[in-house]
DNA sequence: GTCTATATTTTGATAGAC
DNA sequence: GTCTATCAAAATATAGAC
């Protein structure tokens, strides 16, 4: 754990992104922020610019982390199966550096107006675009069987999307291990 | 689909369950609830206690469908890895047939306070460990991998919970063939 | 940068006429 | 059973003193 100094916008954003994921985005008060930190809820302002600013902030530093780690693992040189197994691990690092993150991207994205919301949503989409990609792609290559895409494609992908809420009971484990049984459950199956 | 008359306190009930859904509980108003029905907000309080009172009983509605089902399909005499396919089968069924429920049982049940949230967990944690107890039970029989019990538990749960948002995207399918791929996915694997 | 005071809006809910 | 009128509380946000 880095204990680096916040700033005072950085300590309110952290502590609002806490304070979102226990209570949701509508239901924490600008009151609840501020008695976290020990101000007035009315010293916020001098730091943001609103609260809905708060969570738009949130929402896109999560989704460019997304970004980021997507683009680094498909402009790679790996076989596609690798890819999606970088994937899986890209989802669990995440989950366990970034827990109140994913859980406002889960569930708070309704909360954005446009044009904030259709950007979210066009980079959600771009995301799940390249994961398809690459999930066809190692069926061409023979890695995978012939299955159904599309319920592969979300059964994949809304496990490691929820990955944060499990470890959040199991954070005691170690994640390469979780890494490791998460790539055999999700690509290995279970059925002798 | 049947069309039966609905009584006033039904007509809330069931436009609270889709208004809650599309924009969550706290955002939806009883303005909200009352001009879909045609009538003014102080109206509703004739056939509801609270705003409140219309989660709670759709969320505990919502549950006694997972309690019915699960214990018809624990009590029958089928082979463990049997009742698992139909478990699946259980959730697609009320994915398909009860939309608005599933999400609101996965993302407002957070607004309860006790005793209704202490209820409302032990119905879940129960459903949860039936639901364990037919995996290993799957698995002692022969008819599963020797994998982590907990992750794959997780990972398909977590998918048959979210069923309902990607059915809702593709609700011309069929939901028998749904449930045909869902039950290769999850219990068949992906990698050849 | 934080405070007090306050404006403004919205909301859940109640009382009582019809 | 629905309406109008209204209450009481809470919340976001601003203004201006210190």
């Amino acid at each position: 754990m880095i204990s680096k100094d916040l700033s005072r916008k950085e300590s309110i954003q952290r502590i609002g992104s806490n304070l979102f994921r226990k209570h949701g985005y509508t239901t924490t008060s600008m009151q609840d922020i501020a008695s976290e930190i020990g101000i007035k809820p009315a010293s916020l302002y001098n730091h943001i610019k609103s609260k809905h600013e708060i969570l738009v902030h949130l929402l896109m530093q999560g989704a460019n982390l997304f970004v980021d780690g997507m683009q680094e693992i498909k402009s790679s040189s790996l076989r596609s199966i690798e890819k999606l197994e970088r994937l899986i691990g890209l989802h669990v690092h995440l989950s366990v550096e970034h827990t109140d993150l994913m859980a406002l991207m889960m569930v708070e994205w309704r909360h954005l107006e446009n044009p904030e919301r259709e950007q979210y949503a066009a980079l959600r989409e771009n995301y799940e675009a390249n994961f398809r990609n690459i999930l066809v792609q190692a069926m061409q290559e023979g890695d995978i069987r012939e299955i159904d895409t599309e319920i592969a494609l979300f059964s994949i992908l809304t496990t490691l999307q929820r990955f944060y809420s499990w470890y959040d009971k199991h954070s005691d484990l170690n994640s390469l291990d979780l890494e490791k049984h998460l790539i055999q459950c999700l690509l290995g199956g279970i059925r002798v």
